[in-house]
DNA sequence: TCGATATTTGACCTCAAGTTCAAGAAAAAT
DNA sequence: ATTTTTCTTGAACTTGAGGTCAAATATCGA
């Protein structure tokens, strides 16, 4: 009963995502969204509540794009090494492709808020912690494979590559793909 | 000639660096400013035209404190790696210590006005170009002195170092020191 | 001592951010 | 057909950002 929705909460919480990662959280005024959106102002608060309750859920929604993204790259044959000298390519490609450099939603989200919104910080951590799960299991698929050495600490490894990831995804704002693959490869020496 | 100005530039500059790095550019007001430095904002505006250009002014800053302690950090005597690594942990636990994650300036920069602001965005790069320069150096050292292998290609693993500081820093606003130190321990084990 | 020059400051201005709200509009229930 | 409920929207409000300015203040040269 009563009137329905005129949009798809969905797609507007995607729409909005693009509108904050491209511009930030601070820097996206509820008229961007609007206009992003094409929802009016109005609207977006009677159904959201706050400009950060929707980045709340833009940010749930990039966490689970991102992880179906990681996961189904992983899940292509090949040895782990492979498959992840893939995906940070992939991750390059994509960041160097877009018209504009926007990077990682969450990296730009922890060095926007991290430290004075402790509740993106722990956002942040979890989609961390979310990639490095992805990886650490794939890398110990590897070793099952006989494609990693036995010695490696998966957990560790994996913490390395999100940590490469990071830095790739801010290096890519000021750097261009040439200097970008050489980081790729140099840290993929290690195992 | 004149009445003689009441601040210290430069001392005024650096509490300025502080309000941007903690707070980030766009959410520090020149309310803030002017709290931060003791100087009203009318003064502020006098004596450096505009928010933007002083912070211009803190990057600049910024980056030869950094490349001072860079450079005072690599000329400790020491192989390539050990100073390296030692020069890791110090940003590591600066980055710790601090009663805020304010991370890195440069890097805050660059994902907060990175692309929208072409100026900030090169002011990033020569920065970051600054440190490889310093770390290339080092190694290339460590080459001559013979505890680094001929084969290393210093400037790419220079760049890798970056790519990996990067990383850290923003890793060092969700994350904490043992998961960091073991970063920095697979990070090492290239070269 | 009087200009001349340069700095300091709070008051003031404009504009936009983030939010609230009252009035209207569309569907379901009666 | 009316009521009830829910959604829609632009107007309106409050607050603070970023910046300008005129008046007051301080030093130097004549």
């Amino acid at each position: 009963m009563g009137r329905p929705k005129q949009f798809e909460p969905d797609v507007v919480v995607s729409q909005a995502m693009d509108a904050f990662w491209t511009n930030g959280y601070g820097a996206t005024s509820p008229a961007d969204l609007a206009e992003a959106t094409g929802v009016a102002k109005g609207s977006l608060y009677h159904a959201f509540g706050s400009k950060r309750a929707l980045f709340d859920k833009a940010l749930e929604l990039y966490d689970r794009a991102g992880a179906e993204m990681t996961e189904e790259y992983m899940s292509i044959p090949g040895t782990a090494k492979e498959r992840i000298r893939a995906y940070l390519m992939l991750i390059v490609e994509m960041d160097l492709a877009a018209p504009v450099r926007r990077g990682c939603l969450a990296a730009n989200t922890a060095l926007e808020l991290g430290g004075k919104d402790e509740d993106a910080s722990r956002a942040v951590h979890r989609m961390q912690e979310h990639t490095i799960a992805i990886l650490t299991a794939r890398i110990e698929q590897g070793q099952r494979d006989g494609d990693v050495a036995p010695g490696v600490d998966a957990r560790k490894q994996a913490r390395f590559l999100m940590n490469t990831i990071v830095g790739l995804r801010v290096m890519a704002k000021t750097y261009d793909g040439p200097e970008l693959h050489d980081i790729i490869d140099t840290s993929l020496t290690n195992f």
